[in-house]
DNA sequence: TCTGGGGTCCTAGGACCC
DNA sequence: TCTGGGGTCCTAGGACCC
């Protein structure tokens, strides 16, 4: 009889992600400290290490420009088409040295590593090595009994960088219980600002003590999730590594426009964009939708600005993934909700009651999509597969919209466009 | 002037049924 | 004035993640 090996996993998650991929290209910026900026230029989403120090995670732009300049830190446009082509390669690379991966994010994986018989630290650190050769990516490596300890271990090893060299295995008690001393409870995934501030109280303020609390008695006060933390914390696994991705149950485009916009007209393009982008999305993962909800609103934070924010669902006449009925339903609903007089800055598509093809059986004589539309629908898809997205599109999607999103700083697209590639003298 | 864009899961409470 | 006891399904909202 095979006695179940105990489990092992591994997070293994690449350091300040976007500005590492900007460096990749620019030698050059090798001691220059850098930042990247969310959609828009509106704040700061990711920096190197050498800029922490001087700028927080989230700070809006405008108010940190000034500051920026003065210690010299040069911040970048989110250039999602190579953060994305940097990912695949990262991850390819990791796939190639673990037996199960889960990419968990743009930028980390959790791997399973149960029943290796190999030194998993040395495992971690020659991951660590090849990584950084073949795709320029810096990463850390936790190790550990469940999914939520490996956070934690990973979280240790970018800490305590120089002493551990970048890798951390918490399998052994001793490792584990100093770590686990020596981290805040709000650093421990799945606890939250909220959840920190609740635990509190309790006298709960380390990985240590949510370690060591009462999980039934938590979950009875708060849910099943922190009951889950706290046995993961204690060593037993309660979370499977998830192999494949299930298809979404939402879809979602939301999106500020690059200015306000007041009037209808615009809004209706950038509705329709973002339709056509969400539809996009839909196909792609296979499925079809039976309701829509429309949004949009204008600023949050002016004060002096009039606020309005409204939203609306619209169930469709089938469940489907034709951009074309799905824009004329987005747009209907646009009409009842733009009120004139307002500065909008956000709409918002969500793709709500999502479903394979031939799942739902609800009713026999149900509509459903016309074959035609299928066949034209691919056809869409294969075209701009091949000629880029945008090639062939609706109507009312404007190729360069004059509402489109600044991105004053974006670096090239050096991984997938030709006339992008690094000349070398 | 300027403050991101996606997602997931869980729970409570209402509607409805027998 | 009195007015059951369940069960299921759905939705909205909260909390969390990167």
């Amino acid at each position: 009889m095979t006695q179940k090996p105990e489990p092992a996993f591994a997070l293994i998650d690449c350091n300040s992600f976007y500005a590492s991929c900007e460096r990749v290209f620019r030698p050059d910026l090798k001691r220059t400290p850098i930042v990247v900026l969310s959609n828009n230029d509106g704040c700061v989403i990711a920096r190197s290490a050498d800029a922490k120090p001087y700028v927080k995670m989230a700070e809006p732009y405008f108010q940190v420009r000034e500051r920026l300049r003065k210690h010299g830190i040069l911040a970048f446009s989110s250039n999602y088409a190579l953060y994305g082509e940097m990912s695949e390669r990262v991850m390819t690379t990791i796939e190639g040295m673990v037996p199960r991966l889960e990419v968990y994010s743009i930028d980390e994986a959790f791997a399973d590593l149960s029943g290796m018989t190999c030194n998993l630290e040395q495992l971690g650190r020659q991951v660590r090595a090849r990584v950084k050769q073949w795709t320029g990516i810096p990463v850390g490596v936790g190790i550990a009994g469940t999914k939520t300890l490996a956070k934690l271990a990973n979280h240790a090893a970018k800490t305590w960088q120089a002493q551990t060299g970048g890798v951390v295995d918490l399998r052994g008690r001793t490792a584990r219980e100093w770590v686990l001393k020596h981290c805040d409870v709000g650093e421990v995934w799945g606890v939250g600002r909220r959840m920190k501030a609740h635990l509190e109280p309790l006298g709960i303020r380390t990985a240590w003590d949510l370690a060591n609390a009462d999980a039934r008695a938590l979950r009875g006060q708060f849910s099943v999730v922190i009951e889950k933390t706290v046995r993961e914390l204690a060593g037993t696994s309660c979370l499977e590594l998830d192999e494949v991705e299930p298809p979404r149950q939402e879809i979602c485009c939301s999106r500020m426009f690059g200015e306000r916009l007041t009037q209808l007209a615009p809004i209706r393009e950038a509705v329709a964009s973002y339709t056509y982008r969400a539809a996009e999305k839909l196909r792609s993962q296979g499925s079809l939708c039976k309701k829509m909800r429309i949004a949009i609103r204008t600023g949050l934070f002016n004060p002096d600005e009039a606020k309005y924010a409204k939203g609306v669902v619209v169930e469709l006449p089938y469940p489907t993934d034709d951009v074309r009925v799905m824009t004329k339903a987005a747009c209907e609903a646009l009409e009842q909700l733009y009120r004139p007089g307002f500065r909008y800055s956000k709409a918002e598509i969500l793709l709500m009651d999502l479903r394979q093809r031939g799942e739902y059986t609800d009713d026999l004589f149900a509509i459903t999509q016309p074959a035609a539309t299928e066949r034209l629908m691919g056809l869409l898809d294969e075209i701009n597969a091949k000629w880029g997205r945008g090639t062939v599109r609706t109507a009312s999607v404007p190729l360069e919209p004059d509402w489109g999103m600044r991105r004053e700083l974006m670096s090239q697209s050096y991984t997938t466009r030709l006339d992008h590639l690094m000349r070398v003298r």
